[in-house]
DNA sequence: TTGATAATTAACCAACTGGTACATTCATCA
DNA sequence: TGATGAATGTACCAGTTGGTTAATTATCAA
């Protein structure tokens, strides 16, 4: 646990410091950058290299390949969404209120995440070659489907929630309404243009989201 | 020296035959597929030259340069889908059945323009900066909200649909839920692989999302 | 202290890739 | 028919880029 000595940023010597998970995360953040920035083809090992205090040499000492970085780049990032994600407790919310703070939570999670919508973007371009990959990835799937498992039963039994719904079908559809509205925002934005204020172009707000949710999972 | 004999694969005729709308739309055509495949940094010029019965020259002589081969392609896609929507009649159906028409219509759209859709990520990955540059892409903003802002006047009027709802709300969240279905399916369908069931992974059905849609638009 | 191994640097390289130079052939029309 | 510009094929190039070779230094257990 020591950190010893972390400092010496502006320090220009000769000697050279031993530090390889500094190094290691150091490589693993600026290609997340890089990798968010232009995709896996448009990135640049070198680009990558430069914005590091080490050398390129590093990059594949630890990672092996452009690619291994990439799978390494992915794995991480969305290790970091399901932790954050696992942060919501709803259960002592009643089930509507569940849904809303799920659905805002899930809202404001995306808008402010653009980096990692832009790495599931580059890797859906590539059909999920290279998330196939990765061994972690598996293990992350049922985690948020079993939040909305729970606070769907809870609101069926109580009555409040439509029956015959599936969580998986829940998850989509908060996942489409939040996703699309920062992934395609470019594109969206351009073409509507006259009719979106500029800036980041939402056209999507988050009170609809949440009004669609809600409309749609509610007993009528 | 020996030439070598590098030709006469197929002892191709001295005689050609000068068809420059057929190499064009050949060229754009091979292209298109090539950009949607593995995106702007991911093409090779050379990979859409020998696809093709000419080479690699012609790309150059026509479209100038890789970049302008890719706003060509760009164009020539969203252009080829402004057509098609266009010729969506609605005015002849009562507002909650235009609705769910057009939401099906849009499904199945996407759903079966694959390459479009991954034209549009790949565009959005770089941040819409190449759409940006092309003139052609202005003129085709408002005719889908046209389509939607008189459908869904008349539903107002008479009753049936919800107030306050703007044009682009509504166009957007249709376009949200059945973009993503296909957009997201790989990266969807390795989290959820256990509970997806495999091949087309589409998480969201044509139904639920008419559902989602008319529940949301409709009044209570 | 020392020897082994882990971490790091710098120079280098071969293949790839967008783009071109140049010669040549086709199509059109006077 | 022959001249002229458009269209095309071939060979080539120079910069880029992922990846490597080889030599050097730090670290730490014994």
């Amino acid at each position: 646990m020591t950190k010893s000595q972390s400092l010496s940023k502006s320090q220009p010597s000769r000697s050279r410091t031993n530090d390889p998970e500094r190094t290691m995360a150091e490589i693993l953040n600026v290609a997340t950058q890089e990798f968010a920035d232009k995709g896996l083809a448009g990135a640049r090992i070198d680009v990558i290299a430069d914005a590091t205090r080490t050398s390129k040499r590093m990059i594949y000492y630890y990672f092996g390949s452009k690619d291994g970085l990439y799978v390494a780049v992915l794995e991480a990032a969305y290790g970091r969404m399901r932790q954050i994600e696992s942060n919501l407790h709803l259960s002592d919310l009643e089930p509507e209120d569940a849904l809303r703070r799920l659905v805002e939570f899930t809202y404001d999670h995306h808008q402010s995440n653009e980096q990692f919508i832009r790495l599931v973007m580059s890797e859906n371009v590539q059909r999920g070659e290279y998330l196939a990959q990765s061994k972690e990835i598996q293990k992350l799937n049922g985690s948020a489907l079993q939040t909305i498992q729970d606070l769907y039963t809870r609101g069926v039994k109580k009555g409040v929630f439509k029956k015959n719904l599936t969580p998986l079908e829940i998850h989509s559809a908060i996942s489409a309404l939040t996703f699309f509205n920062v992934s395609n925002q470019h594109t969206f934005g351009l073409i509507f243009k006259s009719t979106v204020p500029q800036g980041k172009a939402q056209t999507l707000k988050k009170s609809q989201v949440v009004d669609m949710m809600v409309s749609y999972v509610c007993a009528t």
